[in-house]
DNA sequence: CCAGCGCCTTGATCTGGATCAAGCGAGCGC
DNA sequence: GCGCTCGCTTGATCCAGATCAAGGCGCTGG
């Protein structure tokens, strides 16, 4: 996977124009992570953006009492560290890779000067990021409107399912439940609950079918 | 209070050169708004960024069974609906006027011009939305991984105070408990709490003095 | 002046989900 | 192979905070 697809299939960057898409892929360097590999800390300057060619890399912040809380499951196409680029603030959260990953890095520098240059460049970030702002604000009304039945079956409706309504756990069970804000324990009995009332099947381990759609609506009330 | 100094006033708008700035005046439209007046619903199409001049304005949404969740209590200084006009998504949620509102309404229309055409306007923006995600993200923190002593102690540092320590409540208590996630019931007892231990000092029904700020940042765990 | 209403406090109870605990099965290093 | 650790499930218990309930206080409108 070489540098340009990567680009190229980032959700960021959709609708960049071919001269930037080039400039993009000029400064861009490739990283790869093996898994289990910390990319940044909490903290740490910030190095640039990075776009997730191919693995998984989890975003996750540690507070008070050593709770840690998943922000984020980056996969392919996307990307991860923007905001704290745009905003020249410090790393907000670590990135452990969960998944051994091909990724991109845009450093910081070129990134802002390309910024500061490429007006119709500043203006596609920006509307990416008010897509941020938004996913962050349905987050927040699903952990503050919401019961862990409810969040659970609204992450299965949001999630990608192929034809047969199959999706796939975009991480670890315990992930998941963190970034819904549940125990791990909480997630496996609702999943649980789900099943025994016929609105999902459990395919194997690392995969779900929504059988019942209305009823999982139903259920995120 | 006129358009040229609300706009001054604005946060969002530090920094923008005084040629942007006086193209922001040119456009702006003064609306006053009376007490319990609804800005926009939920859903509606946003009419363009407002400001606030004085007064003050909630932002709120509506969720699952009638339970609401105020997002932001917009003061003198603050903006509403920017993201909106940004990202071109309807109103994501419910703005009432708490306290009677003079603000300036910069139609969405002329803004998105602005933005095409002044790259440096544009940098300012995306910089003032980084800071929106910060603060979602340290809101998201808050909920998930504070209890509820925390997010009144924290919620206490943040507000800005006097010389004497003194902060004022930016709305009614039961709005600024929804803003925390509590009910107002839990926030009373917290505050109670606080009082009893004598990290604050409850000066009459609208103010507080935290006499012990480091107690106060210790319960903010 | 009083009645009614909305905000706030305080007390009593209830409960969703966390925590504690146990067991199982799948890797993995030795 | 064996013993580990880890992820996940399931069961039993606990508790922070929600909910229910009641009373006070300061409005506003008649």
């Amino acid at each position: 996977m070489d540098k340009a697809s990567i680009i190229t299939a980032c959700n960021l960057f959709q609708g960049v124009s071919p001269g930037h898409h080039r400039r993009l892929v000029e400064m861009a360097r490739k990283v790869a992570f093996s898994a289990g590999r910390l990319v940044f800390k909490q903290g740490d300057p910030c190095p640039g953006i990075f776009c997730v060619g191919s693995g998984a890399v989890r975003i996750y912040r540690i507070g008070v009492g050593g709770k840690e809380h998943t922000l984020h499951m980056a996969g392919p196409g996307q990307t991860f560290a923007e905001v704290a680029v745009i905003g020249s603030f410090p790393c907000p959260a670590f990135a452990e890779v969960t998944e051994p990953a091909q990724c991109v890095l845009l450093p910081r520098d070129a990134i802002m000067a390309m910024l500061r240059q490429e007006h119709a460049f500043c203006l596609e970030l920006l509307v990416g990021l008010s897509h941020w702002v938004r996913r962050l604000t349905g987050f927040i009304e699903d952990i503050t409107l919401r019961d862990a039945t409810g969040r659970v079956a609204r992450h299965l409706l949001l999630a990608k399912a192929d034809a047969r309504g199959t999706v796939g756990l975009a991480g670890l069970k315990k992930h998941i439940a963190s970034h819904l804000n549940l125990t791990s324990e909480t997630f496996s009995r609702v999943l649980r609950k789900l099943a025994d009332v016929g609105a999902v099947e459990i395919v194997d381990e690392r995969r779900l079918r929504v059988v019942d759609r209305n009823a999982v609506e139903a259920m995120s009330e």
